[in-house]
DNA sequence: ATCCCGAGGG
DNA sequence: CCCTCTGGAT
């Protein structure tokens, strides 16, 4: 008996392979020197460019160095630093009571599991996963509306919940991979392959892509 | 106008 | 499922 592989699955390692040598550099935008920080900076990420995140971090992280200073900081003051990354009441106030729970509950260590880290105010499964894949090492499929998008494009998933394309996409890639493949499918989706108006005619999967003249996916 | 690597609440 | 939260870049 031969192995075989499904279509999908086929398609799948060809497009890893081309977004390989297209975006070797792929990676986290985020800057940060610790879990924690990265946990914060991926919170404050939520509809704002990486750029803008990083020029917010450094005077946030100077101002409150530690956990137990974030707990207990004044949300106006987190506030008015975080203010360019919009959403900024909400992201203070996450923020503090994050710090605030790890301390409590998690003895002052950001979590190492996706069931602990989602436990925290402002951290779903997309920010668990690009902390767990970019600080730990431990492999996640960071599905935003990129991937999201792509993974549809690409025929990988016709679902919408980001949970059953993660569910979808998981079966195709292995799992080592699986956090360079979320970097490489989000700088593709910012490059070419955009919501709106995606660039078919410069793009290098266009030969493997079911959608690729359709677009509009 | 429309988008930016979302999350939480109803 | 929908809505809301938000400023900045283009």
């Amino acid at each position: 008996m031969s192995p075989k592989i499904s279509a999908e699955a086929s398609s799948a390692r060809s497009i890893y392979r081309i977004l390989t040598k297209e975006y070797p550099d792929a990676r986290c935008e985020l800057d940060f020197n610790s879990p924690l920080e990265l946990l914060i900076a991926t919170v404050l990420s939520a509809q704002c460019t990486d750029k803008r995140v990083n020029a917010v971090t450094p005077v946030l992280f100077k101002r409150f160095p530690t956990l137990e200073m974030l707990s207990e900081a004044k949300s106006s003051e987190i506030e008015k630093i975080i203010y360019s990354t919009g959403f900024f009441r909400s992201k203070a106030k996450n923020i503090k009571e994050l710090a605030n729970k790890i301390l409590k509950d998690y003895g002052g260590e950001v979590p190492k599991t996706l069931v602990e880290l989602v436990t925290l105010p402002g951290v779903g499964r997309k920010t668990a996963n690009v902390v767990l894949g970019n600080a730990f090492e431990i492999p996640g499929l960071t599905v935003d509306t990129h991937f999201g998008r792509l993974s549809r494009r690409f025929g990988w998933s016709k679902e919408i919940d980001p949970v059953k394309v993660e569910n979808d996409v998981a079966k195709l890639i292995p799992e080592k991979e699986w956090t360079l493949l979320s970097h490489k499918l989000i700088w593709h989706g910012r490059r070419i392959c955009h919501s709106r108006k995606p660039e078919c005619g410069i793009c290098p999967l266009a030969k493997l892509c079911p959608s690729a003249g359709i677009g509009l996916i």
